[in-house]
DNA sequence: ATTTTACGTCAGTCATGTTGACTTATCTAT
DNA sequence: ATAGATAAGTCAACATGACTGACGTAAAAT
């Protein structure tokens, strides 16, 4: 039963190098979530975004309200629901996250090439399945919007 | 690159079930983490345990201090050098690192069997690749103390 | 017209991390 | 034998990111 270990210093090394670039901005891993998670899905709402990340609105409103502030982040009224607020990355957004992005994507290129495309299907797979299966369908189901149903 | 997100669902998933046990305690999860690293080395040293958390030792003093007052941890000298405090869970320490490890246990057992031996196998290999390397010792090198040369 | 929903805000608290400065005991090297 | 390095601990101040609870506003749904 190693992986609890595995997954404790997989895990910490994997945010380890976003949380330096992060400190340069005066952000948190908090800010690097909300990036992340707007950037993955432009016009994602606020309660789509706060029941992926499950914390509270107080808790979002903070990070999310100082990225839009300091022009990471835009907001624009929903189309069809005017009390949504649906958020987008700016320019400057794209950026930062296009940097985070990139750190994190060569660990996980590095880790891929030097496994194997066999172990990162397993890889994926226990993952999957060790995650709730409420959050699985994010990643199999295409056609359908995952966040549609929340 | 799905992998970033499939990391925080997984991790996510992973830690909420010890959390919710520990706050039964009054503890979190930083405690959990002392008490894991504690269970599986018993006689680890102050330091040792700091170069695994990564975090200083004030703040592992925190939490540490409240583990030995309330009866979790128990410190003794060192026999070679007494300066160290050779750290190791008691009697109550040990039933709360088993409750811990078996809520964490589950979910891996159950997404490694739903997942297979040969993804089982891909999972540990990328995980492995994905942190440090100055960590990776830990668990191939059986022989070696993995704290020997810290 | 009323209720519900989406979002925001104010206020207070807690857990966990940080820096910096200093102490004590013990080990190591000169 | 003494001087310096190391292991551990402590005090103080501070930052971040979570939490609860209460309340407000605008828009949608009933």
């Amino acid at each position: 039963m190693q992986a609890i270990e595995l997954l404790f210093f997989a895990y910490r090394d994997f945010t380890g190098e976003p949380d330096e670039l992060l400190a340069e901005y005066g952000f948190g891993r908090a800010h690097h979530r909300v990036i992340h998670f707007v950037g993955r899905n432009p016009g994602i709402t606020v309660s789509e975004l706060l029941s992926i990340l499950q914390i509270t609105k107080q808790s979002l409103s903070r990070v999310l309200g100082q990225l839009v502030r300091e022009g990471f982040i835009k907001q624009t009224p929903g189309a069809e629901d005017r009390r949504q607020r649906l958020l987008e990355l700016t320019e400057k957004g794209l950026e930062l996250d296009e940097k985070l992005f990139n750190v994190q994507r060569q660990r996980i290129v590095r880790a891929y090439k030097e496994s194997g495309a066999e172990a990162v299907a397993g890889f994926r797979s226990v993952l999957m399945n060790m995650m709730e299966e409420d959050d699985r369908p994010r990643f199999t189901n295409k056609q359908k919007s995952p966040f549609s149903n929340r």
